[in-house]
RNA sequence: GCGCCUGUAGCUCAGCGGAUUAGAGCAUCUGACUACGGAUCAGAGGGUCGGGAGUUCGAAUCUCUCCAGGCGCGCCA
């Protein structure tokens, strides 16, 4: 109704603009002209939007706020154009003003939604000059080479993604990139551990598999640890990587792609879509971040290192934090290599991306960090006019005892173990289930319902919480059928789905459409809302808004759905109970979609 | 010590400066035509929105302060 709102706003600014012509004339003037504050009504009974403004222009009106309330009304009532869309507008409480959709408004607004794909939802605009729109680059999941992915992984990567579909879904071209740690010196063990281990790998072709990596990751570490010469090679080797040396380069390659084939696996399972661009990529532009900060005067030498001292952030002696971009030893570290990401990100193409808005999915244990690089990039000006920057983190996953997720056993949960255990708890559920109610299935379809189940679960569970606050991990909980939960939302499209069987296809007349009963006027409603929560997550980035949402819709139509007969109702009453059936279908059929999530025709 | 984040019902959490009564879900209790999939629906009880002050016509929401917890704080990422 988002189009809705726009052209009742441009009634309701004219009707406050012509009733109060003086203040709007001093209010232009200023440069703040007058707002009527037309929202969403917070309420049912409210109607369907409300207007706050009048309150706060009691004081500079002196008037009282139901009297201004009424001039603008009184204003509104004149405009036919506004009296075709909205009832007769009321008072109400302290002075604001309620606004009531005609039912035939509404009805047209269901009409035109159940033939539009988009459900509403606009896409964005070309620029004036007719250049597509800018493109918005989301750096999400990011593993480590030659590490597991874990569930810290796990927020990043359906976050990540979910924003990305919904800004994809809106028309922005997206770049999704992985960022993964491909450089840098756990390297340089993990090569000398290589040559040693496997020195056949760097001599025949990509035959040799090196197994598990992390078992490999842990074997070289702790070489590291407790091996002088060891460590004297390992040092040794990251130089010989950085300055291009075609073995050092062979091993590295050869434990990415080991590590990318795991990640992938992942990936394939989650269905998600990743362009991998790491760390390493940056090496080239490294140098030239620190000759540019130092040109235009931002670097400073601290004990050796080269730094940009932040401003208005203090570190532990209470003096300016600095921010080091090249180690003593002339090394770069991370700042620099997100320096140069960033920059290469904003820039043009050729030489970069173009994008218009980045977005940082990591934890929130990052927000110095960014707070700083980002700080330093705006002061370098490497931000262009009107490009937005924005950290999007995320807290913590802990287990049932508040602290962070571990194994029983003290090690960090691996993605797939997590992944493995929903899909089993989900299939144990679903096979109990069957024995219940004596139905028979085959294991094709046990199999499917299992891992659809399962991975949606663990999707929603993630996403339908507000992302900032630390998040609790439990299996019960996710896969519990009531509740905020997946499973209760596939089940909502589970029955229309048996609906649709039953009565043959949709296949409705959208025209003349006529309801009349509560429960169908509430479910009307609740669809309508749907493309303004996409527009405020695309805002926001707030996932949960539209989890929120879709649960609120699922509980709208199970509420329809028990109270009200539809295969059984009267011809007429049938059809338009069926468009509501077809168009709620539709709606949490793209939401969940738009969050990632698979669903089913029955389960 | 400093910085960032969090504190809302027994538990897990929503809450966008707006409405006498601050919302869900879980758990607890009470109900629902043999039902288009009851994996649902209707209802009840349960709250000093961490404490205090301020801004505002109006504050869970903004500001300050204190308390509690989490995370981070110079050459790892």
């Amino acid at each position: 109704m988002i189009s809705l709102h726009q052209t009742l706003s441009k009634h309701v600014t004219a009707a406050l603009n012509r009733a109060f012509p003086e203040a709007a004339a001093k209010a232009n003037a200023a440069g703040f002209p007058l707002d009527p504050q037309l929202v969403y009504a917070s309420k049912p009974e409210f109607g369907d939007f409300q207007i706050n403004g009048a309150l706060p222009l009691a004081k500079p009106l002196r008037k009282a706020p139901r009297q201004i309330a009424t001039s603008i009304v009184e204003e509104l009532n004149n405009n036919q154009d506004f009296r075709n869309l909205c009832e007769a507008p009321d008072i109400a409480g302290p002075g604001f003003i309620n606004l009531t959709l005609r039912s035939q408004c509404l009805i047209t607004e269901i009409e035109t939604r159940l033939k539009d794909v988009r459900l509403g939802v606009e896409l964005v605009q070309a620029s004036k000059s007719g250049e597509p729109p800018a493109p918005v680059v989301i750096d999400f999941s990011s593993p480590n080479i030659a590490k597991e992915m874990h569930v810290g992984h796990l927020r990043s990567t359906i976050i990540g993604d979910s924003l990305a579909r919904i800004l994809e879904f809106r028309g922005h071209p997206v770049i999704r990139l992985n960022h993964v740690g491909d450089w840098g010196t756990q390297f340089g063990m993990l090569i000398t551990h290589l040559k040693q281990v496997a020195p056949e790998a760097l001599t025949t072709a990509n035959v040799v598999d090196l197994g598990d990596l992390v078992t490999f990751y842990r074997q070289a570490k702790k070489r590291f640890d407790e091996d002088k010469d060891f460590q004297m090679s390992s040092r040794k080797e990251v130089v010989k990587l950085q300055s291009g040396d075609l073995t050092a380069l062979k091993a590295w390659k050869l434990l990415c792609e080991q590590s990318r084939r795991e990640f992938q696996k992942i990936y394939d399972r989650l269905d998600i879509n990743l362009t991998e661009r790491g760390e390493s990529f940056y090496n080239a532009y490294l140098q030239s971040i620190i000759t540019d900060l130092e040109r235009l005067g931002l670097l400073v030498v601290d004990e050796g290192a080269n730094c940009v001292f932040l401003e208005g952030i203090t570190g532990k002696d209470g003096n300016p934090q600095p921010m080091i971009v090249q180690k003593k030893d002339g090394g770069f570290n991370y700042a620099t290599t997100d320096l140069a990401a960033l920059r290469y990100r904003f820039k043009k193409p050729p030489e970069g991306d173009g994008a218009c808005r980045l977005i940082y999915v990591t934890d929130a244990g990052q927000a110095n960090h960014f707070a700083g690089v980002f700080q330093i990039a705006k002061r370098a000006q490497w931000v262009p006019e009107g490009g937005r920057i924005e950290h999007v983190p995320f807290g913590l996953v802990q287990g049932e005892d508040g602290k962070k997720l571990k194994t029983r056993a003290g090690d960090t949960v691996r993605l797939r173990d997590l992944l493995d255990e929903a899909i089993m708890k989900a299939s144990a559920d679903l096979r109990r289930r069957l024995k219940e109610e004596g139905r028979e299935e085959t294991e094709d379809f046990i199999t499917n319902v299992s891992n659809v189940i399962g991975i949606a679960a663990v999707k929603y569970a993630d996403l339908s919480q507000n992302r900032v606050t630390n998040y609790q991990f439990n299996f019960e909980r996710m896969l519990a059928l009531q509740g905020n939960t997946a499973p209760y939302l596939l089940y909502a499209l589970v029955r229309i789905a048996g609906i649709a069987r039953k009565g043959g296809s949709f296949n409705i007349h959208t025209n003349g459409l006529q309801f009349n009963e509560p429960q169908e006027w509430c479910l009307v409603r609740e669809l309508l809302k749907f493309d303004n929560v996409i527009s405020e997550v695309e805002e926001e980035l707030l996932p949960n808004r539209l989890c929120n949402y879709l649960f609120e819709l699922s509980q709208t139509f199970n509420r329809f759905y028990d109270q009200m007969p539809i295969l059984k109702a009267p011809e007429q009453k049938r059809c338009n109970r069926l468009a509501l059936c077809e168009l709620t279908a539709n709606t949490l059929k793209l939401g969940m979609t738009l969050l990632g999530i698979p669903t089913l025709e029955r389960m």
